[in-house]
DNA sequence: CTAGAATATTTCACAGTGATATATATGTCA
DNA sequence: TGACATATATATCACTGTGAAATATTCTAG
């Protein structure tokens, strides 16, 4: 196990909407995965080459037209998406150089720790206007998403919420215990 | 920029705590920084010769007994973490399965989506646990560490612990919409 | 009609992951 | 003492994933 392409997923989840190109592929990551799931070319058009291969997607039948390559999720695809759906979530690796920044900055001013939290709020209390609007849109818009579909599409975007309140809640608190520091 | 080792600031870190081995660095990795910073053998070792050649780090002189090899920061390579200190924190891709699998698990049983979520939100107070054990380990202990420095690292703590809450929230009030969806 | 933006694919060097192979050193239980 | 497990230590591998750049076509606004 452990590692595997997820590349893959994201795909066969995308297609399983509808028929796509690559490009339609990366669009949809930056537009409505924006924020949690990240591809790009690098990696995407050789993914699709070996799910080709591997039979879990298949081209367009004649829509081969121009230079455009578009791709269509299999049955085989279909019964791999299901299959992944059931199985564990492995926990991701993480890297966050702001808390490494934090813990040898030792010799960063106190005033340069507080810049660097404050712009990290601001980054978080953007994403913070992004997901509420989100959810706006979601809600008013009455669109014609089902009552079961909205209530997942919600769950991420709470996801979004929450977490970038939790992470404005912890900037704002940092630069107040790091103020009341003297030196 | 923007393509960078960043392996590098946190073995730099690392040694500029004290010199040490290519083990000590994934140990301290493991231990200090778990949960926010991880390093992984196949990098460092790699890493380590790139930073030896660029002249950041440099063996300890007369420590290459045995088999060990000791690593010891330079003043290049202390000007370089300072300089690192000072640049902005470039946000990192997100790459978060759960979400995608959230938003692509149309199929997926409601029930099947509940234990999905229940032992994410286990995981999550795991960590909470033992961010809050950390915590009074380093306020009880009265260490040897100064008051600055502890301020620094209970910031890190406190994120670990404003995360791990916002993300059991998060679990639990999904979970409560989902059994409140008939069907 | 033409400059520039959007569409579309390919390629590249590099970062980072996790597993495995290899070998020595150390501790421990019979 | 010997045997066996565990910790220390480094190297290597195949693979995933990142971001930028090269290339070419099509659409669109001035």
């Amino acid at each position: 196990m452990s590692l595997v392409n997820k590349s893959i997923y994201a795909i066969l989840g995308i297609l399983s909407i509808q028929p796509s190109t690559g490009y339609d592929i990366k669009r949809y990551s930056d537009k409505v995965l924006s924020g949690f799931w990240n591809e790009n070319f690098g990696h995407i058009y050789p993914t699709l080459k070996k799910m080709i291969e591997s039979g879990l997607i298949e081209n367009v039948p004649g829509e081969v037209e121009d230079r455009k390559i578009k791709y269509a999720i299999t049955e085989k695809g279909k019964g791999e998406l299901k299959k992944w759906l059931s199985e564990e979530i492995q926990t991701p690796a993480v890297r966050s150089e702001l808390m490494l920044k934090l813990l040898f900055g030792n010799d960063m001013s106190k005033e340069a720790t507080i810049d660097m939290l404050s712009k990290q709020k601001d980054i978080h209390e953007e994403n913070l206007i992004k997901y509420l609007t989100m959810q706006q849109e979601l809600t008013c818009e009455g669109s014609q998403i089902t009552a079961k579909r909205s209530v997942y599409y919600n769950a991420i975007l709470r996801k979004g919420i929450i977490n970038s309140a939790a992470n404005i809640e912890w900037c704002e608190e940092t630069i107040e215990s790091l103020k009341k520091l003297k030196g």
